[in-house]
DNA sequence: CAGTAAACGAGACGGTACGTCACGTCTTCAG
DNA sequence: CTGAAGACGTGACGTACCGTCTCGTTTACTG
């Protein structure tokens, strides 16, 4: 006794799909995602409003699936240019020296918070996350979590090795060094430099106090 | 030949700014920031529009004023209700225990970041801080900065008490107790408990490696 | 390299065509006709919207046809129950006395436009019929038409029986009191009842000035 | 406890109201009824849709009210232009010579119907007004009834000169000439020309049967 | 203390976008 | 290989707000 009959998504058009995550994409790296329209998606698209809100629900949406299906195109392609299993692609290195390994990818990460082409929509999806609980749940399960997973594993294999201390929660430690750049990055309170990303690991490796 | 003849602020009515501020929290608490609207808010306020634009230039600008407002009230009646000099009462405590002093400020701003009459407006306003320059800056001046320099100078009197290490930039090792903490809220990557920010605070003084 | 492929209409599904008959006249008696919809129809009959746009161009020509199928069949019931030729059901009777004949053929057309179930679908007819040339035509022709030839040829007995002046036109004779009914009934410009019709037949018959 | 505030028509933009009776009429010369639509309007008006939508409730409605301004216009027009007191100018001439004076101004009347310019709006609004309750009450009342109150107040004085029977009710006599040019012209059953008005005329008022 | 100019409440205006509905066409899949 | 089902591009619907622009009406200063 379904009120609305369901669309039948073994129909959906695939080109339609497309097109509706790049025209997303492109507007809200060139006009923001606030005068970004579900009109103005579609028109891009060339697709009808209707095939939009047939799929989605919201603007919001549409942003959380069109990053993570580029997320996804962006890591399958690295890979595969990378000559690697994609499985492999997004671990963090682990050489022995746990400092080093993070400082290397926390660095990147902040090359990458730097590219403009990612940084508008990424930011309105963030933004987005933090006013809108059904966005918030899935941007946090697709796209947050899986990367903080990746500093807990590494955490766990520095304890095996014995860099990290073993009451330490992996879960609550990483943040010591995430959460702050998460934060300059998203309020703004500082700037994103190499330097201070080296600082935070070594103030996060071995505490504030004196030894 | 002036382009707009700016409005006279001295002929300002108290009353009617009183009202829009009262008005903007309410609807934002009640139907959240993106469904609250200007004509809303100068309908609730029993205010013509004209009124609203002739002294704000959008909606961010209202809410975050009518907040920096109430922060002031709150902080003005909690500062008589205690019988204190204002400029005192946000001052973090010194017993010469830091980790305590630590603890006891960040428990109780949990508590306070868990109050839902505190929580929609300042989510909202963080979130259109993320994405509206403009809003950002006097944002992060008014509201984040003013919190984060207490922090700083008390981690200064800690250094000189030979607690902390003297070559520890406050600016960032506040960050290592603080940016989690704001994440956590505001991104929903976690629970906020007291035992949480307990456990942030000896992370942070005493970093993840062993000693 | 046929433009079109035109439906084989000996394949056409009888079954269809009775449902899309039932669900348009049953739609347009229950929410009128300008809301009526093809896709409630198609809906209705249990059919796909595609059998409709194949078989008839506008919802005007669905009306008109399933309109003329009930008339269809209602002259055929009616014919069958009276144990009489079908041919013979739609006569003016011919008492001799056109006066008395007239009043009896118009009286029960007055009580036909008041059959609530009648009236809606046939007014939405005549509307579009003003305004839709294709439509005006065939109502004309299949509806209005046969009608009318049936006064005509009732005047033309009179007047071969030296009731009616012979140099009358009867094509316009009988929109004398046609006509008059026929717009009171249309623009509402009056009520309908059997003195009004009686009255009309006088006035036609002998005219307005004195004798 | 009003649920919508109607709006102060005190405050109504009389250059707004003037830009959409054009557009409208203009509109339903050009494409028609149907396809004219209230966007439509709006936009050859240079005007916002909410302002159609804050005075009238339906295209039905526009086009009426166009019309009647229209009607009012053009009477004045020729009134000032003929010399003569509005008020007499929609007479029915009475010269004593009543099928002469009805003959003329149903002559004008046919050549007033074949006007394109005039019968594309009207048409429309009979056709709407066979349909749309509300639009028919004031279609009838504005712009029927007067019409019809000038045939009938020559036919009175006509049986004050003894032309036409006296027990013979003018609001019914008239239809007899009336309805069928109406008929004619909205259904299109017949050729509209001056031979058949005359004949009209004639039958009307001596009647189909011999004398 | 009147005169007056600005701020005010109200809300109409030209617009943009919303989310929904139906159009007429095109594609898929079951009988 | 027909026909129901329904997704598609299109475009109008009627509504909600936008930010601007008059309207009178307070209100508070100035002469």
């Amino acid at each position: 006794m379904a009120t609305k009959t369901a669309p039948d998504s073994s129909r959906r058009s695939e080109r339609s799909r497309r097109a509706i995550y790049d025209a997303a994409l492109a507007l809200i790296s060139e006009i923001g995602y606030s005068k970004t329209t579900i009109e103005g998606i579609a028109a891009r698209a060339g697709v009808g409003k209707q095939t939009i809100y047939r799929w989605w629900s919201s603007k919001g949406e549409v942003l959380l699936e069109a990053f993570l299906d580029l997320g996804e195109r962006n890591a399958a392609a690295a890979a595969e240019a990378a000559g690697v299993d994609p499985a492999d692609a997004r671990h963090i290195p682990d050489t022995g020296d746990l400092a080093a390994d993070l400082k290397y990818v926390l660095r990147a990460t902040v090359d990458e918070l730097s590219d403009p082409a990612f940084e508008a929509p990424y930011r309105a999806l963030a933004a987005e996350g933090m006013v809108n609980r059904e966005v918030s749940e899935r941007y946090v399960e697709k796209l947050l979590e899986p990367g903080l997973q990746l500093y807990a594993a590494r955490l766990r294999a520095a304890q095996e090795a014995g860099d990290v201390r073993a009451d330490v929660d992996p879960r609550i430690g990483l943040e010591l060094f995430v959460s702050p750049l998460a934060q300059r990055w998203l309020q703004g309170t500082g700037e994103l430099t190499h330097a201070y990303v080296d600082t935070l690991v070594d103030y996060a490796l071995n505490g504030l106090s004196p030894r």
